[in-house]
DNA sequence: GATATAATTCAATGTAGGTTGAAGTATTAT
DNA sequence: ATAATACTTCAACCTACATTGAATTATATC
């Protein structure tokens, strides 16, 4: 895997390695969708799960959307579509069929290319 | 999903949720072993690839086997079970079929408690 | 217009943890 | 014994960022 992708995905394991925002996460799979029960729920400050919404939402990870009839209200869930993505690559980077076996390229078992130039 | 479960995976991501960690982990699925190799390609310092290592390790994600000849070589690898682990509970967690549709506990549309009971 | 509600934004704080350089440990080579 | 090698540990620094409280915005109600 190249360095910037796998930068790439470490930034987004960032984003969802707090457990604050994890749980908040968790809550949007279950269903639960207003900043304030998500606040009941986690017993958490509003402004506080307003912060981490945030962070969800600049991932790309989580949607708002206002409540048609009182625009007081912002109704959050999972980004289906980026979920799926992550789950995508979450499986191709964990995958254990990608462990390679190979030689140590240092170590004493390794004949180094100096000595092999030395032994001619 | 409980809390605490919630939490030990968000610690386990917030491991990986490092870029120079998650570069070293992506290394060491391609098979790269001495701490030394690691070094170079990153171009990191032995003494921080080490300490990453060790977080690694301490989170059960690497195994480290010393040279059988030379003991001071050490080879890390990827721990085969842990990552086992590790995949089946992202697909536990990140799963679609999770995501559940569900009415909001608040907001304009819910008639609340109380005022079901100033109606009666 | 004034007040209440839902949520965000801002400024300040505190701390966890990544990075660095130097010292230390264990092992092997000379 | 001395030096070299591979790696770890320690102490210090510094920055990112979670948390907190207060102020602000936007909308709705009275």
């Amino acid at each position: 895997m190249s360095k910037t992708s796998s930068t790439e995905l470490a930034n987004i394991l960032k984003v969802l390695g707090d457990p604050s925002r994890l749980a908040i996460f968790d809550l949007l799979m279950q269903g639960v969708q207003c900043n304030c029960e998500l606040g009941d729920q986690l017993k958490m400050q509003m402004n506080l799960i307003s912060h981490h919404l945030k962070v969800l939402r600049d991932a790309g990870l989580v949607d708002a959307v206002r409540d048609e009839t009182d625009a007081r209200w912002i109704y959050y869930s999972i980004n289906r579509q980026a979920l799926g993505q992550l789950r995508g690559r979450l499986n191709g980077f964990f995958d254990p069929a990608r462990i390679q076996s190979r030689q140590p390229a240092c170590g004493p078992r390794v004949i180094s290319e100096k000595s092999i130039v030395s032994l001619r």
